[in-house]
DNA sequence: AGAATCTGATTGCAAGATGCCACCGGGTTG
DNA sequence: CAACCCGGTGGCATCTTGCAATCAGATTCT
């Protein structure tokens, strides 16, 4: 009967900022959405070692058992292998992007960031509302599985991401190697 | 000698996502930025008994703690009081606007959340970069104490949201009586 | 065929975080 | 001088996290 005590829903408050919060307030949620997003990863094992954070893997069991229920992300068996399931970001999970975008270049403005990794977060955060919406877009392309009219060969916004983060790296790599042979 | 592991600082990685979810990654944090910044909340007592979530002031004293050594949050004496402090947003708290702007739009969206309590989420969203450079020169002035040479006599932003968000609680309360009188 | 490997997980356990409530010592107010 | 307000602490039960070992089924290698 009484209409803000729902049966499986405690929730503090009806705030946006506080339902997100019990939705994404902990250490691990954005994390695995951010390597599902970014980093393409849509298996179990991917996003267990891929991360550089290093989740453990009950840990990440939970989140995506949780994201799932929360209606984020997807499921479904990969017909490659019958044991595998490929996970994907529903509308819900894109529609972060924009969040990802503002927090990144939060963090990389007030944070001790490393130039490599945040170098998408640049990139983000200065392609604007255009840049989000054709990342939302191919997204998805790639995890709705939508096709789209344009962008037919196109390099894609999160290879794009990608090339940029590797660029830096491979300039790190290489000024570091000038630097050890004392080339200044 | 490793850099990767400096004095206290173990940081899980460099990714600028991932170091703002190790500041503000838990459930009460962003809540505490919250009331102060949309709530005019600061002192202990009105952070404490003020939010509807309601926090317990053991997690509280953390919070504050931890918000004061990352630097988004300071703290000083009353002088109108010698035992209570005034907690204050830093340069680097206010610009967390942009971040609730987007989570708030997000959970909006998504979210079953009630509709007094969006209402600043909904305006702050539209009103876009503009609006939210206004709202963060305002907390400026009346957190950092930084005066303004425009804007005087004006509303301010943040009280337009209160005012909106009071609006839409008279209106629920005045259709939620005409409705119990039987006026549909 | 059989062993090794890979799959998405689960379990046990220790440590830490959270939630709740009582309470504290000092300052202020009536 | 008593009642109340102030920021905050301490105890304690419960929930969450982190880590390593492990699992059963599917696949791949030899």
């Amino acid at each position: 009967m009484n209409e803000t005590r729902k049966t499986a829903a405690p929730h503090r408050s009806g705030c946006p900022i506080n339902l997100t919060l019990e939705v994404l307030g902990d250490k691990w949620s954005l994390i695995v959405v951010r390597d599902m997003m970014f980093g393409d990863r849509r298996h179990f094992r991917e996003l267990l070692t891929g991360s550089e954070e290093g989740i453990a893997s009950n840990i990440l069991a939970d989140r995506l058992r949780r994201l799932l229920a929360e209606g984020l992300v997807s499921k479904a068996d990969d017909p490659s292998h019958k044991q595998k399931s490929i996970y994907s970001l529903t509308e819900k999970g894109i529609e972060l992007v924009p969040v990802f975008a503002m927090i990144g270049a939060w963090g990389s403005k007030w944070l001790p960031v490393s130039e490599e990794l945040s170098i998408r977060a640049k990139l983000l955060a200065e392609g604007g509302p255009s840049l989000w919406d054709a990342f939302m877009e191919e997204l998805r392309e790639t995890h709705l599985g939508l096709a789209s009219a344009q962008n037919a060969g196109e390099p894609g916004v999160r290879m794009r991401l990608q090339a940029a983060y590797e660029e830096v790296l491979a300039r790190k790599a290489s000024t570091a190697l000038a630097s050890r042979a004392g080339v200044v």
